[in-house]
DNA sequence: GCATGATCATGC
DNA sequence: GCATGATCATGC
């Protein structure tokens, strides 16, 4: 048998372009390989890698074609609501192996080994279909070394080794970082490792390329990018320094003065987010950025009074009442949510009776908080919903008291309605016991506005 | 004053 | 029409 592993590069987009509108059946087929569909467990990484590229299964720390030095990744993509793509999962890289990889600069790191060449071949996945069945659509060779990013991801790395150097890889958590992250990587939340600088036994991470930067690589080179804006134009900035430099030029000003400098005389509630959008001079949202997406960002305005108070809580997503149930909290779109989602604050607080910009925080819930305090919330929503006792008590106005987690019950969130009106419900898949109500009125998650004022104690 | 239910406003 | 960010209203 041919050893893939010395291919070229040359060898490697040829037979890219090969696979190119065929599935893996198309591709067995043309090469007349039979093989038993019950005797391979592979994913279809693992297939193309042995029957399209020669390559044996392995689990080196070299990249697998590796006389090219390129590592070979196959990944799904998918068409979502408003007929965008989207990527469908994480580009998991090599497993980070805490006791040796903190050692190394990122130039001579086993990350930048393994992964600074990656050809990527992507293939849309369908709810109908099967591993043999999805379509390679397209490739495309990731050379970091020239990568429009490569600043950030290096920054991204660094983060990441930093936690390990200060004794916190058990604190490590994906949305510390922004394009490149450290997902979990095991059978289960029990796989752990030890790390070299603390005596707490870590849970087992690899490398990735989030979801979200994922997206919009697949947006860039398979769908249409268009409209899509970007804020830095010098590759030699981290994003993060970038949108620093733009908060140094206008913290400290006013509302007003912000006002006149834009050019802008509005009374908009949203007003805040208008001012911002400005200063990054986009047209449209600077959540809608490349950098923004990339990195799974989402901006708010939070707006402290005074005395320090932060007046409301922060709302998620509505769920459905009929898919959280099916969920399991490990892999729950509110897990999923908080530990891959970064906020960046802006912060505005009342000083003499007008808005000041006081600068941004940058965050993201510690996986500790989402295991403990979120996850119990979780619970009992889920389990308030399957038991059909939503409602506990009508008053003699017809409003409706609940069994859901109050603002009371827990440090971090509660569960609250969110919707149009009262009249505007999701399905239930259990009749509420009280009511016999088979839908109800749509609720989601809150970051209780107490969290959130502790959360921004420093801008005091 | 606070917790909780309810709703508004905007943009796609 | 709907999702989402933001805010109001009421009763204890």
């Amino acid at each position: 048998m041919k050893d893939g592993r010395h291919y070229s590069k040359e060898d490697i987009i040829l037979i890219s372009e090969s696979a190119i509108g065929k599935s893996l059946d198309e591709i067995l087929n043309s090469k007349l390989i039979k093989i038993g569909k019950d005797k391979n467990k592979g994913g279809l990484g693992q297939l193309i890698e042995y029957y399209l590229f020669d390559i044996e299964n392995n689990s080196e720390s070299e990249p697998d074609f590796i006389d090219a030095g390129i590592e070979l990744k196959v990944t799904p993509y998918k068409r979502i609501q408003n007929n965008q793509l989207s990527a469908k999962e994480r580009l998991v890289l090599n497993i980070i192996d805490y006791n040796t990889e903190f050692a190394n600069e990122f130039r001579s790191s086993h990350f930048w080994y393994k992964n600074n060449k990656i050809q990527i071949l992507w293939y849309l996945w369908t709810e109908d279909g099967n591993k043999y069945t999805y379509k390679f659509t397209n490739y495309k060779l990731l050379d970091l070394a020239i990568s429009e990013d490569l600043k950030q991801i290096e920054s991204d790395w660094n983060e990441i080794i930093t936690k390990i150097k200060d004794g916190r890889a058990h604190e490590i958590s994906e949305a510390d970082t922004m394009y490149l992250g450290a997902c979990t990587k095991g059978a289960n939340a029990n796989s752990v490792r030890t790390q070299p600088f603390s005596k707490i036994k870590a849970k087992q991470r690899a490398f990735c390329f989030k979801t979200s930067y994922m997206t919009q690589l697949v947006r860039k080179y398979i769908g249409d990018y268009s409209n899509v804006e970007k804020i830095i134009s010098d590759k030699s900035k981290t994003f993060i320094d970038y949108v620093n430099d733009v908060v140094d030029k206008y913290k400290g000003k006013t509302q007003k003065e912000l006002l006149s400098i834009f050019k802008l005389d509005s009374k908009a509630k949203n007003i805040n987010s208008m001012l911002v959008n400005r200063m990054f001079n986009v047209t449209g949202n600077i959540g809608e950025t490349e950098e923004f997406l990339k990195a799974n960002i989402i901006p708010r305005t939070i707006r402290i009074e005074e005395n320090g108070r932060i007046k409301e809580s922060m709302p998620f997503p509505t769920f459905k009442y009929k898919e959280i149930i099916n969920q399991k909290w490990e892999d729950s779109d509110l897990r999923n949510t908080l530990e891959e989602t970064k906020y960046m604050f802006f912060v505005f607080k009342m000083v003499d009776d007008e808005y000041v910009f006081k600068g941004i925080k940058l965050w993201n819930m510690p996986e500790i908080e989402i295991d403990n305090y979120v996850k119990k919330v979780w619970m009992k929503t889920v389990d308030v919903i399957k038991k059909g006792s939503i409602v506990k008590s009508i008053d003699s106005n017809g409003v409706r008291t609940t069994n859901f987690p109050g603002m009371s019950e827990n440090l971090i969130c509660h569960v609250r309605p969110h919707a149009a009106n009262a009249e505007d419900t999701y399905e239930l898949p259990v009749k509420d016991k009280h009511t016999g109500l088979n839908e109800y009125t749509k609720h989601c998650f809150w970051i209780n506005n107490k969290y959130l004022e502790k959360l921004f104690s420093e801008f005091l």
